[in-house]
DNA sequence: CTGTTAGCGCTTTCAA
DNA sequence: TTGAAAGCGCTAACAG
């Protein structure tokens, strides 16, 4: 429990001022070869190291960035965590970061512990409800990036994918395969990655002249239920939503005798799920059913049979959404971030529904 | 844009002195009722939040822990990042978290920042690699506890699992079974739980009397190789240590005719590329080989076969190191922590040879 | 080329 | 029951 070591002891060491102390440690103005070097011996022998907080305090910026996401135990998020943390600490910052579980009351908590914090930026996954403190926080100036979604009361740029193509896509995909029935698992519908999934749906049902059928959207909790979890998920949040589990949910819409020939599943938790329903009701993929999801994984092609997907580029995503802030933070000029696309991976969880015995 | 307002703005409104606002907010002395009406009116009304900053300068304390680990894209990582973050954030204090890719140059690093930004705790899960950085940290009476792994050179705290006996149970298990030649598949050596689990695989051949084969340990890179992974994580690293993929490491093994009977992958990530080599060479699991590894996950059950695993409460060691951290910080006593239980899930993914065609 | 000094926003003696 | 004032460690005019 050694002493702290401030500039002052530097400076009393190598005979000089404080100020140039700070100087050659910033660099931020001439200091001759001579003193500089007493200083830097100064800093060696006293083990220095300036206390970032007081730099934050003298400065008004605290090299923190806050990441706000659902959950960093689904493996979107993970993903894009990583790039976040790759790019902010490229520039030297720390990043905060916090879990809301689709909980808008945790996300204010954690917005106002940011605020107080005085955080030099966020980069924030909204739930999607109507949130004052984010509203504020904006106005008062905060460089703010949106992430995957949008929320419905602020402007800040936003970084995410297409998700209308996305789902379009692979809707053309199952329809240019026969199948006429295809089924929507979805999530909570505040977030509006979900709909926009929806809407990719509807149209390339419309275009294709099939009927949309309403009973075949299916609205369930999209965390993993059915089955003990490795990282305790299941069990740990209860903040339901409303919503019933995907096994539960789907079991009406799988048992029926004119059950759908495909399922589009609208992300990666939900199609956990989805899987765990298909084997608890004894149907076979894509024997009896085909099946195809957003967002890819290191597992998917693992899988039997391998899964197709729609990839989003995840790590991308974490990238591009924190050079933006950094970019903001350094008030650089930005322009509206282009929708990055998604990409249609086909492996071997659809077929034809002729192709069934 | 608005003007950042400070406690001499409250106190001004409230006609009190700053002091008198510091000690409301903090309930840190006696005030009366009538004032602190008045100084929690003003606070409303200028919708006024404490500079957390400033607040450590004076207190010397940051509310900030931080959190070291190899990977926050490895989901055993993934989950306990989750658990820290559920009990630091119930104090009230911040995580700040950092992935070092097993690069003991980017762990100093790190090291290096926590300590500018004076985090008021460390938890971090070492390369296993000496480092000064942190030898020094630790003296200098940062609490510290060591996660899952531990460093040669610090005595800190460790919150892991037993590892030794994890694979001593799943060795034995195979043994039963009626295996003899069982490989072991493991990672980077300077890494703690490898090697104890290498000595679990040891203990339970010689105890069943079974010669130990060196020749059927295999060292591979423990990054995710061999197919197109959706966070990128393939390409994205590049620091080898040395040794080859797992597909490629493995290939000697599987393509001889007294090949091993069963495996045992000391890690999720070696997991992923154990069963891509399978794939690869056309050996069918548990038809031609059983497999068995630690750690599980939401999708091990989807598996054909759903894998059988040796599973570590990963959240739960979460929690207990950032309880244990947040003890320390506040100077209460605390007892070295007892290994965790792990737990022997058995699936489908291991038969007796016996059983082979 | 370098030193003096006034803050940054808060906590915390010491007095009253 | 409350104020005044001295820092916490650093940056950034301003002076020289």
């Amino acid at each position: 429990m050694m002493a702290r070591i401030s500039s002052k002891d530097v400076a009393l060491h190598a005979g000089v001022s404080i100020a140039t102390v700070s100087h050659v440690i910033n660099g931020t103005r001439f200091v001759s070869d001579e003193t500089r070097d007493k200083v830097l011996a100064a800093i060696e022998s006293l083990n220095y190291r300036p206390n970032a907080i007081a730099r934050g305090l003298a400065t008004n910026s605290t090299h923190k960035i806050g990441l706000i996401i659902s959950d960093i135990t689904n493996p979107f998020f993970t993903a894009i965590a990583r790039g976040v943390e790759d790019v902010i600490s490229s520039y030297q910052y720390n990043t905060i970061f916090c879990n809301t579980d689709e909980d808008p009351q945790r996300e204010t908590n954690y917005l106002n512990l940011l605020a107080a914090q005085h955080v030099d930026g966020i980069i924030i996954s909204p739930t999607g409800v109507h949130c004052d403190t984010l509203l504020a926080l904006a106005n008062s100036g905060v460089p703010i990036v949106q992430l995957d979604r949008r929320s419905p009361n602020i402007t800040a740029p936003l970084v995410a994918v297409d998700n209308e193509a996305g789902s379009y896509q692979a809707i053309r995909y199952l329809l240019e395969l026969g199948h006429r029935r295809i089924a929507y698992v979805m999530g909570i519908d505040t977030v509006s990655t979900q709909t926009e999934r929806l809407n990719g749906w509807q149209r390339a049902l419309t275009e294709a002249g099939v009927a949309v059928d309403e009973g075949l959207i299916v609205r369930a909790d999209p965390r993993f239920y059915g089955m003990q979890s490795g990282s305790g998920a299941a069990t740990r949040r209860d903040s339901h939503h409303g919503l019933p589990a995907v096994h539960q949910a789907i079991r009406m819409i799988l048992q029926t005798p004119q059950r759908p020939t495909a399922i589009f599943v609208a992300n990666n938790q939900l199609t956990l799920g989805t899987l765990y329903a298909l084997k608890e009701y004894g149907l076979r993929c894509p024997e009896d059913i085909s099946l195809i999801s957003f967002d890819d994984h290191d597992w998917a092609p693992l899988f039997n049979p391998p899964l197709s997907v729609v990839r989003q580029p995840t790590h991308k995503i974490g990238l591009a959404a924190a050079e933006l802030v950094m970019k903001m933070v350094k008030q650089q000029p930005v322009d509206t971030p282009p929708l990055l696309p998604v990409e249609l991976v086909i492996r071997a969880s659809c077929t034809s529904p002729q192709a069934k015995p």
